[in-house]
DNA sequence: CATAGGTTTGTTAGTATTCACTAACTAAAT
DNA sequence: ATTTAGTTAGTGAATACTAACAAACCTATG
């Protein structure tokens, strides 16, 4: 990875936060010099292309989501703890990051070129890396049903995450999303507990 | 609902296969024109403008859906067949009808204006109302878990489908997803199972 | 029945706006 | 003196949409 400057972080913060604010549709060149203060062109001095900026905000991540979750690798707790360990550093994290809720959660992105496509794919499979061995060991230890594939669970959990992060962003991000995110997550366990 | 003319009705089409081809960004009024072998300016003959195609498009999903749940209210079955019943005719739709695959389980849609995004939290709000009783029954007579709150339930139920949704989407409608659809579906009932 | 007149549905040829991106220049820092 | 990081002023392409016109079709009347 190459070294990143510090116009070049102020630009991707720039661009995460136009992405929360307003979509897809507005993260522009231009919006993007206008928030920076400076002009369109200005910004080509620090990045080759549009997608270039996207691609370094997914990059970060990441890279991000990676070293937080395999932080908690090493807990020495059960698995239902250490998933709930697991959402809760998401949920914290993207409450301070929305940005990435409408980068990784959103499809409109994905569209816009391959290279991003896989990008964000790639993101999804961190999260799963991560996963995988948890609910694993929970339904080898007796934890979570072992009804279904390991596979399966996985499905489940993932898709009543990002359900969340879509219902929290269809409601322009207005309510405290830890709080209800980990209801939701507790509520989860008790479904698939054993 | 006024009536729609068949010229209307063909115009839509296009649109979703549009969509199901090339994602939002290739429904365009000239990729509608060029797919109806007319002139740009005679698809403005038949709409005010692109978003009401979509709305249309949207307007006819949300009927279509409440008519279809709407028919498998009388079934005299069990919860969890009824609950079958649903992701079952829910799949040989969506199958049928890609195009609604991205319509309403893709956001960048509903970023295009705020019309566009009522209509497609209604359509949410159509499955939500032909689900809440059937797992509320489900759950007083004791075939599903009742450790969770029934919207809790529900949550995890179309979590779980839209994730479905998305893969099959994300890997270019490539595989049968009434096939895989059911297995998951059935997987998911093991584990809400009481 | 024939035809004049209006409506419908298409055409061509535009509009204004927005987009990502570039060339040429400049001032300042190294 | 050279590199860095900004400027102004543009480019061409794509967008949704419109104005003016034309042919076909329907319909009411002589």
């Amino acid at each position: 990875m190459e070294k990143i400057t510090e116009r070049q972080k102020e630009i991707i913060d720039v661009a995460g936060k136009l992405l929360t604010e307003s979509g897809i549709g507005g993260l522009t060149i231009k919006n993007i010099a206008r928030e920076m203060q400076f002009s369109e062109s200005a910004v080509y001095r620090h990045f080759q292309s549009k997608e270039e900026i996207v691609l370094l905000m997914l990059e970060y991540l990441a890279l991000n989501m990676n070293e937080r979750l395999g932080g908690l690798k090493t807990m020495e707790k059960d698995p239902p703890e250490k998933l709930l360990a697991i959402f809760e550093n998401q949920l914290r994290f993207f409450s301070k990051n929305k940005q990435y809720v409408v980068a990784v959660f959103s499809d409109g992105l994905m569209e816009q070129s391959e290279s991003i496509n896989e990008r964000i794919l790639a993101i999804m499979q961190v999260k799963m890396r991560h996963l995988f061995p948890v609910v694993f060991e929970g339904q080898k230890k007796g934890f979570f049903t072992d009804e279904v594939k390991c596979e399966e669970l996985i499905h489940i959990i993932i898709g009543a995450f990002r359900l969340q992060m879509f219902k929290w962003r269809a409601m322009g991000f207005d309510y405290d999303i830890k709080k209800s995110g980990m209801e939701s997550v507790r509520a989860l366990l008790k479904v698939i507990a054993k």
